[in-house]
DNA sequence: AGTTATTTGTTCGTATGTATG
DNA sequence: CCATACATACGAACAAATAAC
């Protein structure tokens, strides 16, 4: 069986080599199974949960054999698109597609290009400021609501470092979330991600004695914002996520990314 | 031999199943390789363009078999960190990781998760207004110059569509790109990517009669960070972003990514 | 608690296609 | 046009892990 004749089973067009002697990148077969299967994956075909066929029933399905299928399985398994166990009801499952996956390519290029610390808060320092400014032109009661829940959260916390730091990060989670924006969530998402990979004391920004101040900051925010003061609060958590970024860039944040080591 | 054994030869510490009942991710001898090969690569040991040694040698090398190497082989592959090609001087190449591979990853969760055009476009109009306001503190000489060659760019391409979007773009690249940030650099260009990917029809933002109101808010920004005018750069860039996100909401901002179709 | 059946993990051998020289 | 070197793909086999019985 031809590789043409495998990929009419796949994906309908058949790759032709054109006569002329431009260079065309032949998919290969692994890559055309994997791209199927990603692809009901996304489009919601396979829920999470769900378990693939057998192996040897997708060989059957695709056409290919079981090295080949193989190869496929072991790219989706490294997109974190499924998970596979061994053993008697074992086999492959379909995971959700979650930022981590989207962070770990992200965080390769910021690596390869000598990103630092400092960068990526500034980053933040970009993303987070409009989302303050909407959500108080916006002036919602219930987003008030979660943002104070976030709020409690802080005070409950206390002074532990570990469980201040995570309530602070999630007051800035909460923040984002509420606007709704897909795309600067899971930009947002992507980039916690990360700082969460480089270690966790500086995910917080403020790893010092200024958790106070910062709760002070947080409070803020949440004044202007049920003020419906959008300018404000827009300036005010730019002042906040730079002075975050200041921070660490005063202990170590000139350092590169090490994400691989 | 073992797979215990085999992790020796990659990374070091092997990855030893604990006594107590918790569940183990137990790395397989492929993941092994692909990581051991794109450290290699992140880190800089190997250069874009060069030649991965052949099959054979990297089988002995990790002392693995052909079908677990070329699944290693695959993901990478998948990655975009190599290409491989067949033939005498064929083989495995290195590729520099480019922002394309990330956009790919970021797409997939920003499709899966139903994000519209009209949310990608407030994305864009968080990320470039900062950044007209750092230029214009900063008010390099340099930096006016790059802009104003952008504009000459843009002029130059006149009222054809495809050129005038191109310009348009790069006008936006460069404005990003002259803060020299890294990290929002990187998220930029994904962010661009997915808009290519998704058509170029949108990529512009005003394809329609607008390129001279386009083009009259780019002059607008120069002016005003050459004055060192950084609150005005930022307020100003801010309005023509939202405005390019309200124009593709009016079109067909509302439907959601397609990217695997 | 041990056995067993099922499923994936890994390997070997072999045949085919492709591009270079 | 042929020969060579390399990746591509297949099939069969054994090993290891896991859950059910």
């Amino acid at each position: 069986m031809s590789n043409a004749d495998r990929a009419l089973k796949l994906s309908g067009p058949v790759p032709v080599r054109v006569s002329s002697g431009q260079r065309v990148r032949v998919p290969k077969t692994a890559e055309l199974v994997a791209d199927a299967l990603r692809r009901a994956i996304i489009q919601g075909e396979l829920s999470p949960g769900d378990a693939l066929p057998p192996e040897s029933a997708m060989m059957e399905q695709f056409g290919v054999s079981r090295p080949t299928l193989r190869e496929a399985i072991r790219v989706l398994e490294s997109e974190s698109l499924i998970v596979v166990r061994r053993g008697v009801h074992g086999g492959a499952r379909v995971n959700a597609p979650d930022p981590k996956t989207a962070a770990r390519y992200l965080g390769l290029i910021l690596e390869y290009r000598n990103t630092n610390l400092s960068e990526m808060f500034d980053l933040v320092s970009s993303l987070e400021p409009p989302c303050a400014r909407l959500l108080a032109e916006r002036q919602s009661e219930s987003d008030v609501e979660r943002l104070r829940e976030a709020l409690a959260a802080e005070r409950e916390a206390g002074t532990d470092p570990v469980a201040a730091a995570e309530a602070h990060a999630a007051f800035h989670a909460t923040l984002v979330e509420l606007t709704g924006n897909r795309a600067v969530i899971t930009v947002s998402e992507t980039v916690q991600c990360i700082f969460a990979e480089v270690g966790t004391q500086h995910a917080a920004g403020g790893d010092g004695p200024d958790f106070q101040k910062d709760h002070e900051a947080h409070l803020k925010v949440v004044r202007l914002i049920a003020a419906g003061k959008g300018a404000e609060a827009e300036r005010h958590w730019q002042r906040h996520t730079a002075l975050m970024a200041r921070t660490s860039a005063a202990s170590d944040g000139d350092s590169p990314l090490e994400l691989l080591a």
